[in-house]
RNA sequence: GGAGGGGUGGCUGAGUGGUUGAAAGCACCGGUCUUGAAAACCGGCGGAACGCAAGUUCCCGUGAGUUCGAAUCUCACCCCCUCCGCCA
């Protein structure tokens, strides 16, 4: 959520940031501004009417103490109380439309981001590794995972339907090893705290967030609870701290968290479909950080290596690349997006996020720090996959098949393997 | 799911219709004292909105209602605790 005073005070510097990520949101600030000061006036007009109401409503009381007759004074006020209540109806009312505005409209570009309007607009920012040389054609990994018998799509399908994946034997094996791998790692090595959070989420987390209202069609909710499953790690945990005062000395707090993810992705039907690319459910292991406004973007760059650190242990080739104005998230200021290669289907595959959301999430989620000066003031909220599974999972399948069929997994992966590297047709 | 009890400031906890935004204690901050610390004593100490300011208003789980006036009364919902039932 934007700070309504710097909508207020800087329209127009909003208006061009809004007007760059490029889908119109600019388009309501007018109502804002004009509902902005309905709402002020209504307050003061509202304000005058109750202080009298409390004094006048003091002195009945301090009258008839005494015995005397206040009839027409109780009758004058019971005339004021029916203004204020038409007042506080009025202001609900536009109290209401201003928040669900607020609530819908996107975070502002850092000044960082460049202005642009879609993935093809975003800059690299730089490669690590190499594409690796076959002698063969490497094959998809839907094919080396079914070879393998460590993957079976139709029966996913048969089980939940499309955009499921069932991963078996030794699939299943390296699906659970890697989650472990990747806790490890970063409880061990990067500093983080581990976290299981509950899946399921109530709505102030979700509108915390910002997954609502505006994307309620993407996320599965259950028939007769208010509860949604978690679409990332990145919901429930940085809900930890809603409606909390941290201690300055606090920050910055550093979660990761595994979690299942789970994503309708309306409107995605058709989209690069085959295999385990876009999926319904996948595993992913989240790191976020609730930090200090001043050095929220020195954190953003830890996590970003963090999570390169992940494919860099693996010997997977990535890049990363900076999102455009046009392409960010709802919440974030900053995105980085890390790439990694899939030889297989000769493509970049997007593996991890790490976005700083600055005050946008804490200000919905009302998380907030008390500073050295003794104010409060809202943290940044930084969210990053650290790594996700499923993709991961195809790059190294991709990465490390063999002429004969076979995988020889990265030595690293061996304690989370039995010690074992290689999967073979059984 | 059933029965009962309860949700008040960072914490504990008074308060059952009228100077109560809220006693008291703890915690915390500043000061006096002290070589320093502790103790003692003095003072300060919730959040939000509006306003240039003075200040005004709102907040005692949430939302409706009764009343001139609600933390206090009524209704609904949410959450917590105890017991019972069920259960991994």
């Amino acid at each position: 959520m934007l700070d309504i005073k710097l909508i207020r005070d800087n329209p127009d510097a909003v208006r061009k940031r809004l007007a760059d990520r490029g889908r119109g949101d600019e388009a309501v600030l007018n109502e804002i501004t004009v509902r902005d000061q309905e709402r002020r006036a209504l307050i003061v007009e509202a304000d005058k009417l109750k202080a009298r109401r409390n004094a006048v409503s003091k002195e009945i009381g301090a009258l008839k103490a005494k015995g005397v007759d206040v009839s027409e004074r109780m009758a004058e006020m019971k005339e004021v109380g029916n203004v204020i209540a038409a007042g506080d109806q009025r202001m609900a009312h536009v109290d209401e439309r201003l928040r669900v505005i607020l609530l819908t409209i996107p975070n502002l570009p850092h000044p960082s981001v460049p202005t642009g309007k879609d993935a093809a607009d975003n800059p690299e920012i730089r490669r690590w590794g190499q594409k690796p040389e076959f002698a063969f054609k490497p094959k998809p990994h839907w094919e080396i995972g079914e070879a393998l018998d460590i993957l079976d799509f139709p029966r996913a399908t048969k089980i939940s339907g499309s955009g499921f994946i069932l991963y078996k034997g030794a699939g299943a094996r390296l699906e659970r090893g890697l989650i472990n791998f990747l806790l490890d790692l970063h409880t061990r090595e990067h500093g983080y705290t581990e976290i299981f959070p509950p899946f399921l989420i109530n709505r102030a987390s979700m509108i915390g967030t910002g997954q609502l209202p505006k994307f309620e069609e993407d996320m599965y909710r259950l028939r007769d609870d208010e509860l949604y499953l978690a679409p990332t790690a990145e919901v429930p945990v940085s809900n930890i701290h809603r409606d909390e005062i941290l201690r300055h000395d606090q920050l910055p707090i550093y979660y990761c968290a595994y979690t299942p993810c789970f994503r309708r992705e309306a409107g995605a039907a058709g989209k690069e479909t085959r295999g385990m690319i876009r999926v319904h459910q996948f595993d992913k292991v989240e790191m976020v950080k609730f930090s200090h406004p001043d050095s929220s973007y020195d954190e953003l760059e830890k996590m970003l290596a963090n999570a390169e650190k992940v494919l860099q242990l693996l010997g997977l080739h990535y890049r990363v690349i900076l999102l455009c104005t046009g392409d960010m998230g709802f919440a974030s200021a900053k995105t980085y997006d890390i790439e990694v290669w899939a030889p297989g289907q000769n493509a970049y595959l997007e593996v991890s996020s790490c976005s700083n959301c600055e005050d946008f999430q804490s200000r919905r989620a009302n998380i907030r720090f008390k500073d050295k000066d003794g104010k409060n003031r809202f943290v940044h909220l930084l969210n990053g996959s650290g790594t996700a599974l499923a993709r991961l999972f195809v790059a190294l399948l991709e990465t490390y098949q063999q002429p004969d069929g076979s995988l020889l997994l990265p030595e690293i992966l061996a304690p989370y393997l039995s010690g074992v590297r290689a999967i073979h047709r059984k």
